[in-house]
DNA sequence: CTTGACTCCCAAAACGTTTTGGAGAATCTT
DNA sequence: AAGATTCTCCAAAACGTTTTGGGAGTCAAG
């Protein structure tokens, strides 16, 4: 309700001294800046936040965009990292806005009225492609960004990502290692680079272990692309006898399609993402799950040191993936 | 890039000319606008908004609170709402910030920042508590705001919801009708308006049909409060035969509990979301779901509606419930 | 008594828009 | 041909901050 110009009027004072005594500057006294803080907090005084940052020359604000177009926006826990990577950035005084892309326009787009509208000081990618025309364009505008995912990118930049490509090695090798010689992959759009590296994993334990890649079909990561692609590899002559899917979603779906064939339950499988429900499906799911805690915290960091001048090379997190034993991996290799 | 005065010299006009040929005024002649729209599509020329903002008194930016407190944000498809919400609200060159309650503070002090640093044109309430301290505040502000779910606030507020009350209802008596006599509710944390209201749905329908009303557990509202609550039922020493799930994933978790009990696979349940996830489950989930297209939608819609000025009571919407049949309540009324 | 350092304060200039209230020229009216 | 009207355009004033570049005092040292 109050402005700086009446709260100076109504102390006596000048609206610089007013500012300072509120920012904490050393030259005004002590007994002044008392006196300005308790009238500030007495009329609730806020700093308008507009002026603010016109003068500031700074936004205050991140923009995560929003992939609409295919099938999802993300895992559903997606959102719990969106408000912790929010409620970081507010404690640094940003704030964290949501862009979803509306039909019609390309991702590019919103990047572009954001960046050239100076409306952000920052930007958060997420479903990252392996070729990523967002992150060429923030790189060309030297807009500091953060993606979650890697991409194909010549140019280094910040990123979180999880190491998928380790992670279905891993569990493909265990099944391996478990008597199972027929192992399946249901893989997400290739597109993506999260789906890309863990079909690369699995990929790579199979000509590991000499066994052929063939067992491998792919489809929109969600529960019925899942469902679809289960339903495409258990029609092969020679069915798998263990699936490892690209998202816990996708895996609900193939269990749907296991219960729906002959002997399907003796499949085994894993997932990945660590989805709450996971623990609460038919068989309970066994899955992956990237280490660390707290990721939207990390994003914020990461965020704030790009802001901040960071070099991209300083900016990367790659994480270990680790295991969520339940049931669904434990079914025997001979079945099917 | 570019500011208006540098475009303007660059044409040799003045910034006011500038400004009223990209903002379509009347008052510069057809060939001067076009020639001004031209150069500024040339250099790419976005006004700042920051300065915008300061100038026309408006933030051009809605808030919404995502409560981080007791379990959960909300349901997995919530972010697909507010995707739909920030897509319509920028359509009319609104943005949507996300705006998480960081520990040690309340929803009220979130809201309190926005409002009172003049961040925001209006604000997106969602989780509702049957008596709201965020309603009363901003209801004292006087700033435009859209709850998504109803309170028992004494001065009408623009909401949406669903009729909780009338969908319970009528789900209980489908069970009565379908014999079941022994018809239990999973209540979610009874301060939620949503969750009071599906109790009472369920409750005036046992009155009605003259049954004990005893048959009630509440939980969080996760698979895990599902879960729980489902075994505290089945301890009864009269058991129900139906079971009628103030969530989705509460009917999810418990569903697992059915599962690990003798006889629980003949018990009928039903939630309310329709979640992705519930055609995925075992047995599929029956569930309920608001009725009407892209809810994102008609709270940007409100929203705006809102900021612009219209009364209250005309910016209710309490949108019918509809059942979304599956599997899950079709089990025999006797079994148990 | 001067000099310099230090303390506390302030006027004024940004930041980049939008909007107000005309001004000058051309066109129309009578 | 004088007055009224319409077209185009513009200078200047906001909007509410932060920051720059001092300006008075006061005090201690020279």
């Amino acid at each position: 309700m109050a402005n700086l110009k009446q709260l100076a009027q109504s102390l006596g004072l000048s609206i610089t001294t007013v500012s300072r005594a509120l920012d904490g500057y050393a030259d005004v006294s002590a007994a002044t800046r008392e006196r300005v803080r308790e009238a500030a907090d007495k009329v609730g005084y806020r700093p308008n936040a507009s002026a603010r940052r016109l003068r500031r020359q700074r936004a205050e604000l991140v923009a995560v965009t929003l992939p609409s177009d295919p099938g999802h926006i993300g895992p559903p826990h997606f959102l719990d990292m969106l408000s912790g990577c929010a409620e970081h950035l507010a404690a640094a005084g940003l704030n964290l806005v949501i862009a979803p892309v509306p039909r019609g326009e390309s991702e590019l787009d919103i990047c572009r009225r954001f960046v050239d509208g100076r409306r952000v000081d920052a930007m958060l990618l997420v479903r990252t492609k392996r070729k990523d025309e967002r992150v060429e364009f923030l790189q060309s505008r030297g807009i500091p960004f953060v993606t979650n995912g890697r991409t194909e990118s010549l140019l280094p930049h910040p990123y979180i990502d999880g190491d998928g490509f380790a992670g279905f090695r891993a569990a493909t090798l265990r099944f391996h290692a478990a008597g199972h010689r027929r192992i399946g992959h249901i893989a997400g759009p290739q597109e993506y680079y999260f789906a890309y590296d863990r079909c690369r994993g699995w990929r790579a334990a199979m000509e590991e272990c000499g066994l052929a890649t063939d067992l491998c079909a792919e489809g929109a990561p969600l529960e019925q692309g899942g469902y679809l692609a289960a339903l495409e590899l258990l029609r092969q002559p020679s069915r798998p006898t263990a699936l490892v899917c690209a998202t816990d979603e996708m895996a609900i779906g193939a269990l749907r399609a296991l219960r729906e064939v002959d002997g399907g339950n003796q499949i085994s499988i894993v997932g990945h993402d660590d989805l709450p429900m996971g623990a609460f499906t038919s068989p309970p799911l066994s899955t992956m799950r990237m280490t660390g805690e707290n990721l939207g915290a990390s994003f914020a960091s990461l965020l704030l040191r790009a802001i901040g001048g960071e070099p991209a090379e300083e900016l990367q997190e790659l994480h270990a993936i680790e295991f969520v034993d339940r049931d669904s991996h434990r079914r025997p290799a001979k079945a099917a």
